[in-house]
RNA sequence: CGGGGUGUAGCGUAGCCCGGUAUCGCGCCACAUUUGGGAUGUGGAGGUCGUAGGUUCGAAUCCUGCCACCCCGACCA
């Protein structure tokens, strides 16, 4: 393991992708645009799926599973829809392999298939297929599921978890008998998101809607949750969708209501992905490595010994058997790094580069005093606490932690947060303080598309909790109710 | 798709201009000494130089083609 990694203010992305690969989070494969998540990285991600699993089935979704293929035809189903991904699908078209008799294996053109396959950017169109067979009446519905899997986008650029080939997902499907039953599912995924993200991955969002714009393929209104990162960028972190009676129509998704009228059903559709590893590096590391809230980190404590000769490791290893189930009663994930292969001070900077919570070492001078020493990731802080009472005292700073990483990026945050009033001071703002700029707009597409086109700013949302206030949109002049969230995004 | 870059041991690299069978560091293995912020010494293992062809007595090096990946943009979660 080389020593350091490039500073964040030196070059911000260089930093991120460093911190990817040093903190053994995902490697490049061999096939562009995808990555191998090795175990620890992996390990982050289990952690976030297991807490959104449950928060999903707390608000009554089942998981199922839909396949990865997805016939070419079900795409123009819907018009908007495959305007939407049409030019990044993967496409299968043969099932079969064969030896040129050349000792090279190609494809066998016999084996061409009648209809092409696509794999699967997104999933609405072969669950709506299949939803037609499961509703027939309005005691079907709600039908609430949601599908843990890998989708493929064939994207132009892409970026280690903020934008890969192929990613990993949850896509909730939802099937409701009205229109408000379906917003109000699609805002209360949204709740759950921005839950999450603020309490789990210590990430403060903004909750939003797209404009038409912006909007999701095939959707009526799409709601977000957009982050800010340290660079000023903003990150779309999740996104839930009304989609109407749009794939309804298009799948033929009709059910009988309690009057004994056919209708079409409403839907709603919402998702996040890996890519929510990448706001969760870019919120909170330093130049020393990944920072992890304590809630998602996979080791929360790590426990380094410092001893010389193994009768000191005895004692300190005798010591850390009795506290290790005392730290573990309190639900901590915690490890003792007792190799001899590595001296401390390396494994200091590999738990920092690693992002571990606490660290506690724990040498002669510490049995003797009945102390340990403890570090904490998030200030760089140490301290010497006594061994009686430890395992509280660390579960409790755990808890700040937590808190400690959320205010601070929350206070970024606000503070990058800044009212622009005119075109001049909008164009100033975005290259010299750069995050969130609440603007006015005229709530028209041609003047948000010439503000990409002149600034590289969009809109990444208009806030749920906006205020009304009368003003002038920044470009045209003309009359506009209230600010909107721009920014440079990734 | 444009611009830039890279491909040599597990990783990072030197060598290429000027052709003679590959340098250094990290890591790895063994042993010893070490251990409160990225240890030291000694010994050792490890290479189709991205790939195909060409020139040559001889190619990592020169020529031609091909492939792949990375970074920066445009497009997107």
């Amino acid at each position: 393991m080389s020593k350091g990694i490039t500073s964040k203010s030196e070059d911000y992305s260089q930093w991120y992708n460093e911190i990817v690969i040093k903190a053994d989070l995902a490697e490049h494969s061999s096939v562009k645009g995808c990555m191998v998540i090795k175990p620890y990285g992996y390990s982050i991600w289990e952690k976030m799926q297991a807490v959104l699993d449950h928060k999903f089935k707390e608000t009554g979704h089942s998981n199922a599973y839909f396949p990865l293929f997805i016939p070419k035809s079900y795409f123009s189903k819907e018009a908007a829809h495959v305007d939407g991904f049409a030019t990044e699908c993967a496409v299968v078209t043969h099932y079969r392999l064969k030896n040129d008799g050349q000792g090279n294996i190609i494809v066998d053109e016999e084996a061409k298939l009648e209809e092409e396959l696509i794999v699967r950017p997104t999933s609405e169109t072969i669950i709506w297929n299949t939803y037609k067979g499961w509703i027939q009446s309005y005691r079907d519905l709600p039908l609430l599921i949601n599908q843990w899997a890998n989708v493929v986008r064939w994207e132009m650029r892409t970026r280690l978890f903020l934008r890969t080939t192929e990613f990993l997902w949850q896509e909730g499907h939802t099937a409701h008998a009205t229109a408000e039953e379906a917003i109000e599912e699609t805002e209360k995924m949204l709740d759950v998101y921005a839950d999450f993200a603020e309490n789990w991955m210590a990430v403060p969002v903004v909750k939003g809607r797209k404009t038409e714009t912006e909007r999701f393929a095939g959707a009526l209104d799409t709601y977000c949750i957009e982050a800010l990162m340290q660079d000023g960028k903003a990150l779309q972190a999740g996104t839930s969708h009304f989609l109407g009676q749009n794939f309804a129509k298009a799948f033929d998704v009709k059910f009988t209501n309690k009057e004994g009228k056919q209708d079409y059903v409403w839907a709603s559709s919402w998702g996040v992905s890996t890519r929510l590893m990448g706001a969760l590096i870019m919120a909170h590391s330093d130049d020393s490595g990944l920072v992890l809230p304590p809630k998602l980190a996979p080791i929360q404590v790590v426990i380094v010994p410092i001893h010389k000769g193994d009768e000191e490791l005895q004692k300190i290893s005798t010591f850390v058997d009795e506290l290790l189930p005392r730290l573990r009663g309190f639900g901590i994930s915690v490890k003792y790094d007792d190799r001899d292969s590595q001296r401390p001070g390396f494994k200091f900077a590999e738990y920092e580069l690693k992002g571990v919570p606490i660290r506690l070492a724990i040498g002669a001078r510490d049995m003797e005093n009945g102390t340990v020493e403890l570090a904490r990731r998030d200030t760089k802080e140490k301290f010497t606490v006594p061994q009686e009472g430890l395992a509280e005292y660390v579960f409790q700073m755990l808890a700040q932690i937590q808190e400690n990483i959320f205010n601070r990026a929350l206070k970024f945050r606000d503070e990058h947060i800044t009212e622009a009033n005119s075109y001049e001071e909008f164009k100033e703002l975005l290259d010299t303080k750069t995050g969130f700029i609440a603007a006015h707009w005229d709530g028209t597409a041609e003047t948000e598309k010439r503000i990409k086109e002149e600034t590289k700013a969009t809109i990444r949302c208009i806030p749920l909790d906006n205020k009304l206030e009368d003003g002038v949109c920044i470009l045209t002049g003309n009359p506009s109710k209230q600010r909107v969230l721009f920014a440079k995004a990734y």
